[in-house]
RNA sequence: CGGGAUGUGGCCCAGCUUGGUAGGGCGCCGCGUUCGGGACGCGGAGGUCGCGAGUUCGAAUCUCGCCAUCCCGACCA
């Protein structure tokens, strides 16, 4: 390509509405223009990028067995009634109605879609199992789009749906998507790393999420140094602490106090010397749940946690079975419960549906609470004693510093994009839609599905989240939109011209992605230019080098330039590439080899 | 949905408090000088000041309504 001839204008100052690096420096070197919020157009470089990230999935998704297929974006209201999701998927699911009145939806993802279509042509366990992926566009209505196309409305999945013959066949198949990932991620140059999840509106029971590591990542992660473990905090399992080291003391008689102006936590430590771990705080929460195709009833909730918890609101969530949960409002907390908001407590509780505890809340013992009525706190109240939960789980939220919950040591903290995820999804969709096979003793079953998201264009956008710098991108050389710059420093000066044409001539012929900077800018233009867009190599053809029979390579990365003889100068382009290109596949193949030798040994 | 803010040539912004008919930088076009890290001079093009009402002799500026966008909180690939 001719950067002459190329549809690209790259800006020299910061887009106002950019807030992390890669939307800044995306639009700054024209990789994308926003349409419209959470929508974007991409412009030949960016879509250049797309197409690399897509192909390297498709690649992988193909090796790993599984067979691409085309699924509309517009979907009936219907199928998504039949499993309930209809309402589930709730106001981000972007609906539409045609001219006759029937609803559609724009297609957030394909579940419904998908194990339709196999139900009508899966018929025995001889066609068994299979594995369809897309790599589509896909609409989500999302409340707050925001840091460009991290997350957008409007953005580019890969989606991969397994169908097995039983359980054990869905563990292999979500194994083989688990490695094919791992090869995807290693092969686009992100430094990412697995964690568990938690599974979410999609239904399942295990599921991990492939995370970018980045500070400016919207999730936040723990992971265990010590042992490998790695989770999103909204899935780490907390592991109990005791309350004293010593081991648990005796209960003690429970005891009214005056707390005159005490409201939060922090003022029943300082005021009234009460250790903080022999505290619990009582959080109110609105849980909804899904009724007969539509919505359901709504319960007040109690939950408690200890003083020095959070907590975990998609932990309790998922105990409650609830569709969503949300802090309940001040005024009705105290209509229902007659409790004012800062002193309330489990003790003799009233006007809730349920109340739920934390494993140490009911573990612990002489908790300082609220006693219901204002200006007043129990010393020494004890689950079992003093008030009954009516559940108890593991409720707090895990946070760094927290014991890892396999060997114990601290967890660390850290903030990750999540660029895809993975699930073992059972036999629900396929019970709810049909999608039954023969099997081999003549018995009816449903199909065991897995299902594989990779959000492609975000997977773009954490590669520049990880590798920028003040002067703009640094493309891992398996997505750059192209591979190599050549620039001739005076495009007017005959010897640059013909030297640069004939280097970016050999580059092509030799199946390296060029781009030859014809522009009749000056040279600093070209330089800033190259370096923002972020081509892994330039070569810059100038009088300098030329006076001497040579060019210039620099590498974007180490921004290092060594000069090369003009009659090797290709060639060594070429095998810095290739090697270049080696060392991600090579770093897949050995991540993927540890994989297996994981799980043989 | 709550809370906050902003809409002024393609981009980044000033002007608004104190109404008087729109300005800078970048970019764009022409000419010249320049030319290995975002040049300089001269000349030029380009604006329904988000939209609609209102107040006023007169509105980018004041008032009301609407729309859009962004940021902060509750949701998610």
């Amino acid at each position: 390509m001719r950067a002459s001839r190329l549809f690209f204008r790259t800006l020299r100052e910061d887009p106002a509405d950019a807030e992390i690096a890669s939307h800044r420096l995306m639009v700054r070197a024209g990789l994308i223009r926003k349409v419209t919020s959470g929508i974007y157009a991409y412009l030949p470089l960016g879509q250049r990028v797309v197409r690399k990230v897509a192909d390297i999935v498709r690649e992988e998704m193909d090796r790993a067995g599984a067979q691409e297929v085309g699924l509309p974006i517009v979907q009936p209201a219907e199928i998504w009634r039949q499993t309930g999701r209809w309402f589930e998927y709730g106001p981000e699911m972007w609906r539409l109605t045609d001219r006759h009145g029937r609803e559609y939806a724009l297609g957030p993802t394909h579940e419904e879609v998908v194990t339709t279509l196999v139900a009508g042509e899966v018929t025995s366990f001889r066609q068994l199992p299979v594995n369809l992926y897309q790599i589509q566009n896909k609409f989500r209505d999302e409340v707050r789009p925001r840091f460009g196309v991290m997350r957008a409305r409007d953005f580019v999945m890969k989606d991969a749906y397994s169908f097995d013959v039983d359980e054990a066949g869905m563990a292999a198949s979500y194994a083989a998507m688990r490695r094919a990932y791992t090869r995807v991620f290693h092969r686009v140059g992100l430094d990412f790393r697995p964690v568990e999840s938690d599974s979410g509106a999609i239904g399942g029971k295990v599921s991990e999420e492939f995370m970018a590591l980045a500070d400016s990542g919207e999730a936040s992660l723990v992971v265990c140094e010590a042992c490998g473990y790695a989770a999103n905090v909204e899935r780490a399992e907390g592991v109990p602490t005791p309350q004293e080291d010593a081991g648990p003391e005796p209960e003690k008689p429970l005891e009214k106090i005056r707390t005159p102006g005490v409201r939060t936590i922090e003022e029943l430590v300082r005021g009234h010397g009460v250790p903080i771990r022999h505290t619990a705080k009582i959080l109110f929460y609105h849980a909804s749940y899904l009724g007969e195709g539509g919505p359901g009833r709504r319960e007040l909730v109690a939950a408690l946690v200890r003083g020095d918890r959070q907590l975990n609101e998609v932990k309790l969530k998922n105990l409650l079975g609830a569709l969503s949960v949300e802090l309940a409002p001040e005024d009705e907390v105290r209509r229902r419960t007659g409790a004012p908001f800062g002193s309330a407590g489990p003790v003799g509780l009233a006007g809730v549906d349920r109340l739920v505890a934390d494993h140490e809340v009911a573990l612990g013992r002489n908790f300082a609470v609220g006693a219901n009525e204002e200006d007043r706190h129990y010393l020494n109240a004890n689950a079992g004693r003093d008030f009954r939960p009516t559940e108890t789980a593991d409720l707090r939220a895990v946070a760094a510093g927290d014991p890892c919950p396999r060997c114990r040591s601290p967890l660390a903290g850290r903030r990750g994009i999540e660029v895809g995820q993975i699930f073992q999804l059972g036999t629900r969709y396929s019970t709810q839609l049909g999608a039954y096979f023969t099997a081999e003793d003549g018995t009816r079953r449903p199909a065991w599905m897995g299902c594989y998201g990779i959000g492609v264009t975000r997977t773009a956008a954490a590669a520049i989240e990880q590798r920028h710098d003040a002067y703009g991108i640094v493309w891992p050389i398996s997505i750059a939109p192209f591979e190599v710059a050549v620039v001739p420093v005076h495009v007017d000066d005959e010897a640059q011209r013909h030297a640069a044409e004939e280097i970016y001539r050999t580059l092509l012929a030799a199946g390296v992605e060029a781009l030859v900077d014809d522009r009749p800018e000056r040279p600093g233009v070209k330089f800033a230019d190259a370096d923002l867009v972020g081509f892994p190599v330039r070569v810059t053809v100038g009088e300098r080098a030329l006076a001497e029979g040579s060019v210039d390579v620099t590498d974007r990365a180490t921004r290092e330039t060594v000069r090369v003889p003009l009659p090797q100068a290709a060639e060594r382009v070429v095998e810095r590439v290739r090697q270049a290109r080696r060392e991600l596949a090579l770093r897949a193949d050995r991540a993927e080899a540890a994989l297996e030798a994981q799980a043989a040994g």
